[in-house]
DNA sequence: CTCTTATACTTGCAATTTGCAAATAAATCG
DNA sequence: CGATTTATTTGCAAATTGCAAGTATAAGAG
């Protein structure tokens, strides 16, 4: 087998070029890691500060940190968690949304804008093979997961 | 189309945790970015500094001071150029082309424990796909370099 | 050949980001 | 109720970052 971890490591370092390069809309500029965080809460349902860190692999008082000033820069709304008092639920504000739907886009035009490359056959077998890795990554725990969790 | 981003920042992001579990060699732990200089150098016939670091995408001061990081850990050595006096050529050392390999190793593991979720067909499809996208990503100058490069 | 410009790399800051240890606050368990 | 666990925040101190400015060499113009 070839090297696989090089197919790997160059495709993730472009796609992580491409994420550079769509850290900003309307004027609104943040950093890499906001624009992850931001993605990661308009996924997740109402998230807690802590689960948000855990699904980016961030420790979680540098994550706390970073969640303020983006609640400074009125992208993130931080709400108590009724059930649990010390929880702190995490939702975007229409200024946030519309950042991460605005960055969502732009990833996926030059996403599209790759693909146009391929013939509608590659095209799908592609993001087929996608779907199929994410699942067998789901499924080994050996790796793949937060570093220490 | 469903939504590619998504499918893309979930791969990615599990492949930068498998990155992060194997930044460590016989006893010499190193940072992430330290471990994607030394996959670098290893990748590149004696690169330059600005080689490596336009490769890698980041700010080239910065750069100068993590390779001054990696020689003081003797993983990485600095030999000036003879044809121009202005250039370094990096090269891994003894020790770092050890470190590196190991690394390499240990990614490559992850990776087949990946794989041994899928068939042979498969595994097979997604390589190739993955090469694919490496080739229409390259093809794509608009984004996936480096972002002002 | 000299003067200007361009290139490769390094250093001086100053700001940001990081994570560990410790603190606070609230829930849960015995 | 007291002890333990969990979620989040702060106090540092160290590491990382990038801009501006510096050094050193190369290349081009006159």
């Amino acid at each position: 087998m070839e090297n696989v971890r090089e197919l790997f490591q160059i495709m993730t370092r472009r796609f992580g070029f491409l994420n550079k390069n769509c850290c900003s809309a309307g004027g609104c500029d943040i950093s890499l890691v906001q624009s992850h965080i931001l993605y990661e809460i308009d996924r997740q349902h109402q998230p807690s500060i802590q689960q948000v860190a855990e699904a980016l692999g961030t420790d979680i008082t540098t994550f706390s940190r970073q969640i303020q000033s983006l609640i400074k820069m009125n992208l993130v709304k931080k709400s108590p968690d009724p059930n649990d008092r010390r929880v702190y639920v995490l939702s975007l504000t229409t200024e946030g949304k519309y950042v991460a739907t605005t960055i969502d886009q732009q990833c996926n035009a030059y996403l599209a804008e790759i693909f146009s490359h391929m013939n509608d056959f590659e095209k799908e077998t592609v993001i087929r093979s996608i779907k199929l890795l994410n699942e067998a990554m789901s499924k080994s725990s050996l790796c793949c997961s937060t570093p220490i969790g």
